[in-house]
DNA sequence: CTAAAACAGGATAAATACAATCTAATTACT
DNA sequence: AGTAATTAGATTGTATTTATCCTGTTTTAG
């Protein structure tokens, strides 16, 4: 019942990036040395962002990565969502499981309300909040 | 991001039990059958569920499990937490791990608040109302 | 135009954790 | 005693997670 290291890694890595300045890049690497990630490691998950759309690569010279959309569209669920898939804390609570009684369980009725709770929480703050670059952040 | 199996296992083991008259004992080898679950596995966590004081069990002939306690006094946080131990989403929010920023974590922050209000929803009903023996089930 | 910088991606290995089984022992009822 | 049932530890099997390696491709500085 555990989000993935790598959940963390990408997160950590979005939040690195949502305080750069808008379009500015960064190097992976960098963000390995500072946030203390494994580097070639890191890198596999930045490519899970980027495929996802989260993030943007330049290769080469002066290359690296930065985000492709605004930190105030981001949320923690959407990263973890990205890493791991479409969350379900139970098999049950999949896409495409099959169970006979899958109606009238009322177990899985928890298990889907703990989830989605869960989720909400979430997807409550943004990045831009997260990043603490956010204007309304003392309104928060 | 999931329960393990094992969870499973002893939320319908429990159900099970729960669906009992007070006081009489099953054999968990029928409970295997009916719920279909590995004997021999189920047996393990029986014997967790035993050694937390949910679950009695009695050796030899006519032996067999039954609920320690009262189904009103057990929720499916209650079995999740036997079975995985207390849990924790993230490594950070365990017992014990130490980070230099715990207390102005932003993430962190958010992690925890999702994960109580996953707990709170898996802690909101319990395995009376689950086995539907609850009297006041139609008012649920 | 070439060399270096940086990401891309597949393959693979190492480490963990999860799931399941086996064997033998203990307990309790008849 | 004999049988039925749980107890317990050891062990095996399997899947997932985490990490690394190597080679390739793109970009740009010089």
């Amino acid at each position: 019942m555990q989000l993935t290291r790598q959940s963390e890694y990408a997160i950590r890595t979005i939040l690195e990036l949502s305080s750069l300045p808008e379009g500015e890049f960064i190097q992976s690497r960098t963000v390995s040395v500072r946030q203390e990630l494994p580097e070639r490691f890191l890198n596999k998950t930045v490519q899970i962002l980027a495929r996802a759309g989260l993030v943007e690569t330049r290769r080469g010279m002066q290359g690296g990565i930065r985000l492709a959309v605004k930190p105030e569209a981001i949320t923690i669920a959407d990263v973890v969502g990205v890493v791991e898939g479409k969350i379900a804390i139970n098999p049950c609570l999949a896409d495409g499981y099959h169970c006979a009684n899958r109606s009238e369980c009322r177990v899985r009725g928890i298990l889907n309300r703990a989830q989605e709770a869960m989720l909400a929480e979430l997807g409550r703050e943004n990045f831009a909040g997260l990043a603490g670059n956010d204007i309304a952040e003392e309104a928060v």
